[in-house]
RNA sequence: GCCCAGGUAGCUCAGUCGGUAGAGCAGCGGACUGAAAAUCCGCGUGUCGGUGGUUCGAUUCCGCCCCUGGGCA
């Protein structure tokens, strides 16, 4: 990193609890900062409490960007994020406010960072298709198809790879090309050519296991089920419908499990969620600074003098 | 106190006609290019309650003890 220029961005990625919220919040106030989330699930607007976004305090003492702005109606994606990311980032930018992403989605850091593949939208219509002409065939003679459209693809991918050979058998289906074809001309990464300042906040496994615990008891507290029972009988999109913790607590309104048995099981696919979290993150991060300390008073010093280091 | 059932992985359990044991869940590791809080792959982590006895060899058979649940008093 050139220590002779000011940082452009910084970048704040961590597994779930692990307090980066509150820590890109502090440093946003510190720096004249603005937080421009990379978060898939807190773009959503009628689960503030479930997906632990930002509160209307936190937004108002500090300028936030893609939090809340998508209907749990509307799909999202990395795609549109990348867009949206953008703009955000050149509205950032323009004001003289250093842009600060936080969020746990890898592969929206790897949008950032590295890029992603431009390729045109699969109409909704044409996926809705594909998903019930694989649930007619069944996974194996699905893979066989799609191996005749993109063997680059299919060769990569297994048959019980559900997501992305559906991905890769529409992207076919909607551009005549295949996804392995697309996927090799990346698209600009976002932040290419800026300096940055890039953290991840890894408490101890143990620690952030109470944390997700104790957050999920104050989600609880804070009428996280009023907020699933709200949702009840609308229509959730295929990525809103995933938010760790929604489909839980609603079964728990219909009675079909006990509050005790809903809780534990949304804290369970919490820690497994981090787990896949910090997998990324070990392996596609490894370079970035590590910030193991837990408390938010320990990691704002150890972040400004990586900022300083830099500036 | 007596009778019955059970004590095997973190949890729920299977099993070994005597040759030191295996499933699900949890957990751990990994992959990841437009649903990524998704999707997928790999890994068994154990004084088989304790202690004596029989045996070449006991988690398995026998005795005693401890613990848990149920029943009879």
């Amino acid at each position: 990193m050139n220590s002779q220029s000011s940082v452009d961005a910084v970048l704040i990625a961590g597994p779930t609890a692990s307090g980066k919220s509150a820590v890109a919040h502090a440093l946003a106030r510190a720096i004249d900062g603005v937080v421009i989330n990379a978060d898939s699930m807190q773009v959503y607007r009628e689960t503030r409490i479930l997906t632990a976004r930002p509160t209307d305090e936190d937004t108002s003492t500090a300028p936030h960007f893609l939090y809340g702005h998508v209907s749990v109606t509307e799909s999202y994606s990395a795609g549109r994020y990348q867009a949206e990311a953008a703009h955000a980032l050149r509205t950032a930018r323009e004001s003289g406010r250093v842009p600060i992403f936080c969020g746990g989605t890898g592969m929206y850091f790897g949008v950032l960072t590295e890029g992603i593949a431009n390729i045109p939208a699969v109409p909704a219509g044409m996926r809705e298709q594909v998903r019930q002409h694989r649930d007619a065939i069944g996974a194996d003679a699905f893979h066989i198809e799609l191996a005749t459209r993109d063997p680059e693809s299919a060769a990569r991918l297994r048959a019980s790879d559900t997501q992305r050979t559906l991905r890769a058998y529409e992207v076919f289906e909607a551009t005549g090309r295949p996804l392995s074809e697309w996927q090799k001309e990346m698209g600009e990464a976002l932040l290419g050519g800026l300096n940055l300042a890039r953290f991840v906040l890894s408490p101890p496994r143990d620690e952030l296991h109470k944390h997700i615990d104790a957050r999920f008891d104050t989600m609880l507290a804070a009428g996280a089920r009023e907020e699933a029972r709200a949702l009840e009988g609308i229509a959730l999109s295929a990525t809103a419908s995933k938010i760790i913790g929604l489909r839980e607590l609603q079964a728990v309104e219909e009675g079909a499990q006990s509050l005790e048995e809903g809780s534990s099981r949304a804290k369970t696919a919490t820690r497994q969620y981090a787990k896949r979290q910090l997998t990324w993150f070990r392996r596609r991060m490894a370079e970035w600074n590590w910030l193991e300390v837990q408390e938010l008073s320990n990691i704002l010093p150890l972040l400004s003098a990586q900022l300083n280091e830099n500036a």
